[in-house]
RNA sequence: GGAAGCAUAGCUCAGCUGGGAGAGCAUCUGCCUUACAAGCAGAGGGUCAUAGGUUCGAGCCCUAUUGUUUCCACCA
């Protein structure tokens, strides 16, 4: 069992073979008493296109915390692993290679389309798995999921079935954000808003009745060829003559009405505005309120319309085809063809030379871009499907509202209910092929529509076979479900009914609105239950400078590289401490060399132990025959058991780490490792026995506190140390224990190491090294504190040669160190300087008089003895008697210099 | 335009429901003390953004201001 540690931490070697072991044994799966309640987290899938980057890291570290820690704490804890197949990412990134080979998707038609994405899920899709593995992540990867399986692909199908029965599913032409570049509609939360350059063109349109010349602005003229309006406001007085008017549009001389709307800001500009009801959403707006026509001027791929557009929208009007709402096709004539691009500065020139482009006037502005390829959004008429939100947002508001489901840290829901209460209907459906397939099919002949689980439908009306919709729905309609479709749902799976709902969400706050509402109003709508009570909410990883990571940038850190330097438990510390949760963090090189040097720490008082210890099993000493340092340090680590216990149970991961690293270091190693040296070298003797009990229970047990947040090395060193069961990843958590307090022996402790800490502050002042040892004489009246059995203490930690405790001293020459308990002389006449001696002593003098007179004050207050808690009063009193203790030390000190 | 976060040591950040400010790194001093120099011991360094208010008492609660970051909406 024993055996001998390498000097350095080398995290390389064990991790994988550490893994590979815990996953053998089948340490991942769900465990322990199915009386006690469950514990399941469902993993933020990632993409299978994607790298582990920080952000996952992060992500995932605080996940394994928290399901380390249930699992040890004996819950039946479940963590579910997965991946997205993010159909619009991925199959960019598909006709991205594609295209290196000079294919298009139309060459190799759909079936060969997605023959070669499955090539491409199969080939990265496992990749990210791989990674979230070297970080330790003890999912259970038996029940691994993708979206696009054949578990999730029949609940979302169940899901569209059941909400398209329920009518909260419809397909329409509807205004919709078209990305161009990806060919795709994509939905409002998908698009960003950044703010670009642009110009706003003053246009003069001519009023057919008056012949006067109608000023307006826009920053878009290309799309002034599908104008079906022009709106004034009707309380404007300065166009009170033209209600009812028309004006001639400039270079197609088309004649469109003057409406009057509210949307025409009287304030803004002009106050006129020309209304395109087929590409803005708010002249769309308009456009329904004045019944005016929808003409579309710009192809799907963002070109002028022509002839031929004309001529396909002629003929599906005259076929009947042409559904409610689809707008009218324009022949743009000689800008057909162009991109919108070039249109406009064609459009802008023509303008320009019938004299009617008044001026030209730059500003930024806001424009709308693609999420995925940051392109900017054309908005569009289009014929999509949608989902009805308000009857599905009401229930997911109150469930918030509620407290059935909370927000850590709870600011995060004043997000989330603004964006439900302002919620608009969900465009569903992409122009990709990529992802699950709508379940609706057509009927070529009679345009008769079935929407349908099955995969093929047989026209109710004509008996004919369907066409199935040849579009796939938003990647996020398949996440949403993610919860309960990896669970079995829709089948009443043994899974569902132990683990659902889970416990926990651990996300960024960059996907609320993405992916946590539309989990939340999912799960209620079809399991009838919340998906998971809590959603622990955490930032983003930035760099060193705070700079968001992007690949543009080039400033990203790359994890894994991260891992092989530092190993996993150095990278999840440099993450988990110091991080709260919602706030963003910084990642920099001290953060991880930090980490490595506690990790290092951490091997080397495993090795220092494992040199010193014979005994084989664990066990406690009893009571009578621990030290005092064993009964300090035993309270001590049983307060830290409350502290870790409590600050991860309030989600406070990173607090409860940084409780773990200042035990660990400054409390056990540096002063109940020195403390116990010299017992541990003196081997055979019963109070070496108990150093040994107690230094390993300690050691042991902090290990497993540890363990969740730096499971590899714990686990490593645990297994070399006395223990029982065969992992500490299946070992009991520690819990709180009430015979290991005490208190009295807590405060004699802390009384010596003050003491100690004034000695060596002394000697340091005064230049004393450490290798001149000197006798100490110390006067207490804590005799229970300060006796022959705790001046080993001061031999060993402050370089005493020899330690007496006395009723009286009286060598004038000798250095005098004052504590509330105890005043220690030393007798370094040499070395002593007595003017500064003694306007040290003066100084020391006022500041305790000062801190005297404050502490008189303030118990001096009515108002705070009344009203103050009692123990708060009587730790001021405590404090005052300290202080007083210690300012008739310095005034003796002081009188025996000046004698 | 609406909302939220942040502002604490030179840097990066903790500071839980109000009871006289902490850590890591950096700096300075002294140590090869046989677990660890990725270490040990010690030191310096803060009007807790500004101005008011509540309270016996404010880094923490309230109001306003400034700076900064983010989210949402809109800009014809």
């Amino acid at each position: 069992m024993k055996k001998e540690l390498a000097k350095t931490y080398s995290p390389a070697e064990l991790e994988d073979r550490l893994y590979a072991q815990w996953q053998e044994k089948g340490y991942f799966k769900p465990a322990g008493d199915d009386t006690k309640p469950h514990f399941s987290i469902v993993i933020p899938p990632p993409n299978i296109t994607g790298q582990l980057h920080m952000g996952h890291a992060l992500d995932n570290t605080l996940q394994d915390i928290l399901i380390r820690y249930k699992r040890m704490k004996g819950f039946p804890t479940l963590w579910v692993p997965g991946t997205d197949h993010a159909s619009i990412a991925t199959e960019a990134k598909i006709v991205e290679a594609m295209r290196a080979e000079g294919l298009t998707k139309d060459d190799i038609g759909r079936d060969g389309f997605l023959e070669r994405a499955w090539a491409w899920k199969a080939k990265y899709g496992g990749r990210i798995i791989e990674q979230l593995k070297k970080l330790g992540s003890s999912c259970d990867w038996s029940r691994e999921r993708f979206t696009l399986d054949e578990g999730c692909s029949e609940a979302v199908r169940e899901v569209f079935v059941r909400l398209y029965e329920k009518g909260l599913i419809y397909r329409g032409n509807r205004m919709v954000n078209w990305c161009t570049t990806c060919k795709t509609s994509i939905s409002d939360a998908e698009v960003e808003y950044e703010d670009q350059n642009g110009n706003f063109y003053h246009l003069l349109y001519p009023v057919k009745e008056t012949g006067e010349m109608l000023e307006l602005a826009t920053t878009r003229p290309e799309t002034m060829l599908g104008d079906t309006a022009v709106a004034i406001n009707a309380e404007d007085p300065r166009y009170a003559h033209l209600h009812g008017c028309h004006v001639l549009l400039p270079l197609i001389n088309k004649e469109i009405p003057i409406v009057c709307d509210e949307h025409a800001d009287m304030t803004k500009g002009t106050g006129v505005v020309k209304i395109t009801p087929a590409h803005d959403p708010n002249d769309y707006e308009v456009g329904q309120r004045h019944n005016l026509p929808q003409v579309r001027v710009f192809t799907y791929d963002g070109k002028m319309t022509g002839a031929a557009d004309r001529a396909e929208w002629e003929d599906s009007v005259a076929r009947g085809t042409a559904a409610v709402g689809e707008p009218e096709v324009l022949d743009c004539g000689k800008y057909a063809g162009l991109t919108t691009e070039e249109a406009r500065k064609v459009i802008l020139e023509d303008l320009k030379e019938a004299g009617l482009l008044k001026s030209v006037e730059p500003l930024t502005h806001n424009v709308g871009t693609c999420y995925r390829c940051h392109h900017v959004i054309e908005p569009m008429v289009s014929k999509q499907w949608f989902v009805k939100m308000e009857p599905l947002a009401k229930p997911a508001i109150d469930a918030v509202r509620s407290g059935d489901i909370r927000f850590v840290p709870e600011r995060f829901d004043k997000n989330y209910f603004h964006w439900m209460e302002n919620i608009r209907d969900w465009c569903i459906s992409r122009q990709l092929w990529w992802g699950h397939r709508i379940p609706a099919f057509y009927c070529e002949d009679c345009g008769e529509m079935v929407v349908t689980k099955e995969a093929s439908a047989i026209c109710p009306k004509c008996g004919k076979p369907m066409e199935q919709d040849p579009d796939t729905l938003d990647t996020w309609f398949s996440s949403a479900l993610w919860p309960f479709s990896t669970l079995g749902w829709p089948e009443d799976t043994e899974d569902l009914k132990k683990y659902y709902p889970t416990s926990t969400l651990v996300t960024g706050y960059d996907i609320i609105t993405f992916w946590v509402s539309r989990m939340i109003f999912s799960g209620l709508e079809y399991t009838g239950k919340a998906p998971f009570d809590t959603v622990l909410i955490h930032g983003l990883v930035r760099d060193a400078k705070g700079r968001k990571m992007s690949k543009s940038l080039g400033n990203g850190i790359d994890p894994l590289e991260i891992i092989d330097t530092y190993g996993a438990d150095a990278l999840r510390f440099a993450l988990a401490t110091g991080n709260s949760p919602g706030n963003d963090m910084r990642f920099s090189d001290e953060k991880i060399e930090a980490a490595r040097n506690f990790n290092n720490k951490v091997w080397n008082a495993a090795r220092f132990i494992l040199m010193n210890l014979d005994i084989e099993e664990l066990s406690l000493p009893a009571e009578e025959e621990l030290a005092l340092e064993d009964k300090w340090i035993l309270s001590l680590y049983n307060t830290l058991v409350a502290d870790v216990t409590n600050n991860i149970d309030g989600y406070e991961l990173g607090v409860a780490l940084a409780k773990l690293y200042d035990f660990i270091w400054d409390i056990f190693c540096d002063w109940y490792i020195e403390l116990v040296k010299p017992r541990l070298f003196d081997r055979g003797s019963e109070s070496n026995l108990t150093a040994q009990k107690v230094i390993s229970y300690v050691f042991s047990s902090t290990l497993k506190l540890l363990h969740p947040f730096m499971p590899f090395i714990t686990e490593e060193i645990w297994q070399s140390l006395p223990h029982e069961g065969e992992s500490i990843m299946i070992s009991d958590y520690p819990e709180y224990n009430p015979a290991l307090n005490f208190a009295a022996d807590e405060e004699r402790m802390s009384r010596l190491i003050t003491a100690i800490r004034a000695i060596r502050n002394r000697r340091s002042e005064m230049n004393v090294p450490p290798s001149r040892r000197a006798a100490l004489y110390i006067v207490t009246e804590a005799k229970d504190t300060f006796s022959d059995k705790t001046s080993a203490f001061f031999e060993k930690m402050a370089s005493a040669s020899t330690v007496a405790i006395v009723d009286e001293y009286h060598d004038d020459s000798a250095v005098q160190i004052i504590t509330d308990s105890a005043t220690v002389y030393i007798p370094l006449a040499d070395m002593i300087d007595f003017e500064k001696e003694l306007a040290r002593l003066e100084k020391e003098k006022a500041n305790t008089e000062g801190e005297i007179s404050r502490l008189e004050k303030k118990l001096g207050n009515e108002g705070f003895i009344a009203k103050a808690p009692a123990n708060v009063v009587e730790a001021e009193r405590e404090k005052l008697r300290k202080y007083k203790d210690t300012l008739d030390g310095v005034i003796k000190a002081i009188s025996k210099i000046k004698k």
